[in-house]
DNA sequence: AACCCATGTTACAGCTTTGTGACAGGCAAA
DNA sequence: TTTGCCTGTCACAAAGCTGTAACATGGGTT
């Protein structure tokens, strides 16, 4: 759990050196900046494990950079939480819109902050990287984003990709449609949960194309379910 | 996602009533208990889908009660979320440390609460391992949502599968009518109490393509049981 | 045997869940 | 800007499930 590198986006110094403290304690790797411009620099240099945004940022507010970040497909799995003051608590839903993963409010204490960031880590952590997948003759690369069936490549949209890709890191698991939301849109999303009917059919469409709609099966009353029988 | 069971655990009754009001709007299933010796002894008769627990209680305080719940092998699994009021907000990490998955502070809106709980129930589903129950060769995979025989999957319907797996996770034992709507259908359901045997008829029959419908077995006059005998 | 009552069975209308096609808006590439 | 892909939602269709009533069966009693 530590030796996790996080990246701090915050403009008050002050907070800035708590922080660095804690976690240097705890055992994780901090990085600094103090402005979004800054930010997307050590972004591009090496992307973190997760980031701690402030709320309020000079130049470009702290959502609508957590939006940025979400918005791209590299940085889009990092998890975010949200450094917000009180007075700003009750927007804490934009943030969760944004995509946050979790917020914490100031002032907030060490110890609370260190015991947030393990539970986003812990929850992110299963998201498997530059893996291979296979079931079926359907192979799923992560490395290069691509699935095929006997070697002949699949078209699939980036949210059918992600959600055959959580189904085949879960394979033979019944996800409820609220599941596949947190998995696959992501926590807090504001999403009808049939819109993820919709994603399965056009998913279980381009596997059709190849013969393996099977894969996908319906558990009536409790989700859906990838499995190679 | 509804028909859940919820526990509260909280002294202060016009509390537990509130949240029994929203709660039941919501379609959960909720008991109550106003102090730890009360919770056991529902804990121990059913245990819930989650627990509501305040952090204050008279006699044994509810961070201490979460670390025994979290301590026992069988109630471990229950996710929990902690009742705080503003003024012992900074010890929240104790909580959080303690094992709770959640907290909320009082006060606390009805909606904020049910949200909680909805968030925290899709996230609690896929830390609990593929729970496996075998009798006789039939075997339930709780993680696929699969019954299967040598190797055969079984058609369930949702409550049939919900009614196999209750008995076979306490198999042995006899249950009477009630005792089976309370489990399968929850507490607040207005069914027949004839509607459990066209279930378990239901039931009877899909075992039977399998050879294993001895397996519910009918008390007369007191109920049905599951047993391999 | 006649009867009572608990349980087994069947049929079905209504309801809930899921599948599907269409569509408007958003976003990015051209 | 235009174009084209992707997304999220709806409304409607299709399936599948559920609860009940009504009738059948069968054991146990008197």
């Amino acid at each position: 759990m530590s030796g996790k590198n996080i990246l701090i986006i915050e403009d008050e110094a002050a907070i800035r050196e708590m922080v660095s403290f804690a976690l240097g304690k705890a055992g994780f790797n901090l990085r600094e900046a103090s402005d979004a411009a800054e930010a997307e620099e050590l972004m591009a240099e090496q992307l973190p494990d997760l980031i701690l945004l402030d709320w309020m940022l000079p130049g470009m507010s702290g959502i609508e950079l957590a939006r940025r970040f979400k918005r791209d497909e590299y940085s889009r799995q990092v998890p975010i939480i949200m450094l917000t003051a009180r007075s700003e608590e009750d927007d804490r839903v934009g943030g969760l819109e944004a995509g946050a993963d979790d917020y914490v409010t100031k002032p907030f204490s060490p110890r609370e902050l260190v015991a947030r960031i393990k539970a986003v880590l812990r929850r992110a952590q299963p998201e498997g990287e530059g893996e291979m997948l296979e079931a079926d003759g359907l192979v799923l690369d992560a490395a290069s984003h691509r699935v095929s069936v006997e070697g002949k490549s699949l078209d699939l949209g980036p949210t059918e990709y992600r959600l055959l890709k959580h189904f085949m890191s879960h394979a033979e698991r019944v996800f409820s449609r609220g599941q596949l939301l947190d998995a696959v849109w992501g926590r807090n999303s504001f999403v009808e949960e049939r819109t993820v009917d919709v994603h399965i059919l056009r998913l279980r469409k381009v596997l059709g194309l190849h013969g393996r709609d099977r894969l996908v099966q319906t558990v009536r009353g409790a989700g859906y379910r990838f499995s190679a029988q």
